[in-house]
DNA sequence: TATATTGTTACACC
DNA sequence: TGGTGTAACAATAT
């Protein structure tokens, strides 16, 4: 599940890689993936130099020299992978690839993605702005200028959302999903069910600083790799070995040896403590 | 074959 | 009006 971390990762790998390349052929297996046929995503990108990739939320933007932009969303399964040189041929590899980008001088850019749950968009680098103010997403989790204070305005404004839900959702905060969410939610000792206004200040305090420890130390790891995810090199992420309740249901808390729990909330699975993560706002 | 999966969004409700 | 909660949707592996 690609979050910050995971998107994050590919995005530095990305621009030490394929910027200042120019895209020689372009190839669409699965047509959805796309807002353009193969014909007019070719006409627009072929003959264009990547200029820098950035990241917003969990989307990847890829700039290009001819006043457009690749829009890259892993959804769930999402993956891209660069190779140095083209194999054989122009066919995918993977039974799961959508898409797939030649560059000028052998190298290529993938895009798999056994769900078909994510994209790659081409809009024209004006409308950028209009396509992030129809999102509202919230502060950038990893923000030098996102401070516990922010945090806590957010909290006021969505009181009666529980905790789990309030991280994952984009309008809150960006760029954290499912896994994170579990995690941060463990450091703090926060009960994945509790309402954001119930949290105390040093609760909210405690939830800043384990959501940045906790992406900084996972982006470090290059990510999470539970399922699908690798890096743009192949490679899966080292930050598996390190959750502490996200996918270990039925195993111990590696703090108190009680037994992570798993429920649902709003249709997501949450793990959690029900001893390290207390139920009850402090008094 | 039915179910679980998650990020996102559409929609009904108060 | 807009916050909130629920459900739908994408498509696949198991």
């Amino acid at each position: 599940m690609p979050e910050l971390p995971e998107v994050e990762t590919i995005k530095r790998q990305l621009n030490r890689l394929i910027v200042g390349k120019e895209f020689g052929e372009v190839k669409i297996f699965s047509p959805k993936v796309s807002n353009f046929s193969e014909n007019k995503f070719r006409e627009i990108a072929v003959g264009a130099e990547i200029i820098k990739i950035s990241r917003r939320a969990k989307i990847l933007i890829i700039g290009l020299d001819n006043g457009w932009t690749m829009l890259v969303h892993l959804k769930m399964t999402g993956q891209l992978i660069y190779r140095p040189s083209a194999r054989n041929s122009r066919l995918p590899e993977n039974k799961h690839a959508r898409a797939a980008f030649y560059f000028i001088g052998g190298s290529e850019l993938l895009f798999n993605d056994s769900r078909k749950f994510g994209y790659i968009k081409l809009l024209k680098a004006k409308n950028l702005e209009n396509f992030w103010a129809e999102r509202k997403f919230g502060p950038e989790a990893l923000d030098k200028k996102f401070d516990a204070g922010k945090l806590k305005k957010i909290f006021v404004v969505r009181p009666k959302m529980k905790i789990k839900q309030f991280l994952i959702d984009q309008k809150n905060i960006a760029g954290i999903g499912n896994i994170y969410s579990d995690e941060i939610l463990f450091f703090a000792g926060v009960h994945p069910c509790r309402q954001a206004g119930s949290l105390s200040s040093a609760e909210i305090k405690k939830i800043f600083q384990g959501m940045k420890k906790i992406l900084t130390l996972a982006i470090k790891l290059r990510g999470t790799s539970s399922s699908d995810y690798m890096d743009a090199l192949g490679r899966k992420g080292r930050f598996a070995s390190r959750l502490k309740v996200y996918g270990r249901e039925g195993e111990k808390c590696v703090k108190c040896r009680e037994t992570i729990k798993r429920i649902r909330i709003n249709g997501r699975s949450a793990c959690f403590c029900p001893t390290c993560q207390t139920d009850a706002a402090p008094i």
